[in-house]
Order: structure tokens, then sequence, then C-alpha cells
DNA sequence: TATATTTAAATTGTAAACAATCAAATTTTG
DNA sequence: CAAAATTTGATTGTTTACAATTTAAATATA
């Protein structure tokens, strides 16, 4: 018990979840290649496959990225045929960003993903639903 | 209650744990710039103020890090003249790190980042604990 | 109305992160 | 011992990720 314990690995919370994180992500992969597709372009997907029409802006807000981040991506999905880009009329600045059918058709092939990592990951549903919960908790405290 | 409910972002186990662990290495990051580290440096770093001189592969154990990431991440370290990197004289193909003086140096500087950063993420500690027991359940129960 | 401020997205530069591949050294095996 | 297999770290190429800056558009304020 030193003054430098509080700088140990085994000790800190914010290690475990980044490993943790990076390795369930890992685990995505091989299915996600299957669908051409990177975890991040995965997610983003995930939001167009709900809302069909969305913003960069509130895409970013969704997925806790910014601009920097999710212009290159869009792009790349837009090369690919899954999603368009365009300028608002209302609102100039704004772009909107609209699932396209073969963006919606690629939805039912990534309905095998879940379940196929699901169950890499061994953990009863009241350790998930725990893990959920604590996870949403930091996030609706940590921005401020 | 459709059939793409599990293609839902907020159905996801792994978002939340992959959009949290960015937020807190964000809330690292002002803290880290003051000691001119990166996060993955400054868990680098944990490793090496503890064991003082390890090799590259067992970093990446420690860290869940491959040698793609590791190698220039130590270059950049030893280039600050806060790690050195040697072949091993038994071994030619393990390079030995071991921290300098100055990197041992920096440990002090690093003993206020842990409260400081506590502070941004509230969560008490036996939730922190829970979060904590199941980050490691994963990480032992995934590599396989 | 003119000016200032705020907002949205894009751009630039740096640093992860990792798959795939490579080269060299070591170990295993036949 | 010699060939094959494994291990270690480095390299290459692609994709995040984000801070900081820029540009343009929209809104607020004087």
């Amino acid at each position: 018990m030193d003054k430098y314990d509080c700088l140990k690995l085994e000790n800190q919370l914010c290690f475990p979840l980044y490993a943790c994180s990076k390795e369930i992500v890992r685990k995505y992969t091989p299915f996600l290649n299957a669908l051409d597709l990177t975890y991040t372009q995965y997610i983003a997907l995930m939001v167009l496959w709900e809302k069909k029409e969305t913003t960069v802006s509130e895409l970013g807000r969704c997925l806790y990225l910014d601009s920097g981040t999710l212009t290159p991506l869009l792009k790349k999905l837009e090369s690919k045929g899954l999603l368009t880009r365009k300028r608002s009329a209302e609102d100039e600045r704004t772009v909107i960003v609209t699932v396209t059918d073969a963006g919606m058709a690629l939805r039912e092939k990534a309905l095998e993903i879940p379940p196929q990592v699901g169950s890499c990951v061994r953990l009863s549903k009241e350790d998930a639903e725990e893990l959920y919960r604590l996870c949403y908790q930091i996030l609706g405290t940590i921005s401020e």
C-alpha cells in the first residue's frame, strides 16, 4: 500500500472499460467483414436503419462522434451506395443523410450479427443488464 | 417488438461500453496534455512504472495491444527520453523496454491525474467495483 | 439594417488500432 | 543435425478518433 497504488493498471476503472470495448469490437470484426463493414460504419447504419433519415450532427449526438470522424465515414458509405448525403434546403449548413434501398437491404444480413457475437460474450442476463445500466449512468453524468 | 429490435442501438451492450470508454478517455485528455502524454502512452508507462523493465510482447499482453500499435508508441516515448529499447542478448528477437529516470520522474506528476479524473466520473464505490468486476469477467472469458 | 455570435460540416494534422505480411531468431521434430 | 514450425517485433495500409481551424449559413443583438 504505497502512494503509487492509484497509478497501478489493476486499480484503474477506465482501463478495463477501454480494453473490454476494444476486445468486443474485435469480436465483431470477422462477422462485419462478411458485410464489408467496420464497427463504426455498423453503428452508423443502426441509426439509419431506424430513422431512415438524419443529419450529421444528430448522428454525432447518437454515436458520440464528431464531424471529423463522421464526414469521411459517411462518404465511404455513400461510395458503397448505402446512403445519400445532400444539403438541406431549409438550412444549407446541415447535411441530410438518407439510407438507400441497398442500405436497408443490408439490414437483413446484419440480423445474423447480434446472435453470433452474443455467443462470444459469456455474461448472464442480469450481469449484462447491470453493465448496460452502469455504462449509461456514466454516459449520462459525464458530459457537462 | 419486431425482428429488428436486436439491431437497435439502445439494445446493444457493446455500444455503451464503446461510447463510455471513449468519453472517459476524453476526460483524461486535458490532464494528460499537461504531461505531454496520450492515454495509450499513459497506460504503457503505468506498466513500466511498476515493472521498470519489460518486453514489447509482455506489454502487449498487459494492455491488449499488438506490436503494430506499440512499436511506434514506444519509439515516441523513447524519443522523449522516457524509456530505452534494446534487443535482448539471450534472445535477439525480443526487445527489452526499460523506463529511464526521466520516465520515473513523470510518475510524480502523474499522481495528480487519478483524483482529477475521478471527480469527473460520478459513480458510487459499489457501482465502480461492480463495473470493474463485469469488465474483467468479459476480458477473462472473451479471449479463447 | 449592419454587426456579432452561434451553428454545421469539412478540413488538417496527429495518434491510435489492427489485420496482414515480412524478416530474423529460436525451438521443435523427424 | 537439418527442415519445418513458431515466436518476436517491425512494416504497410486502412480506418477510426479527435482537437483545432476554416468556411458558410443562420440567428441574435445593437
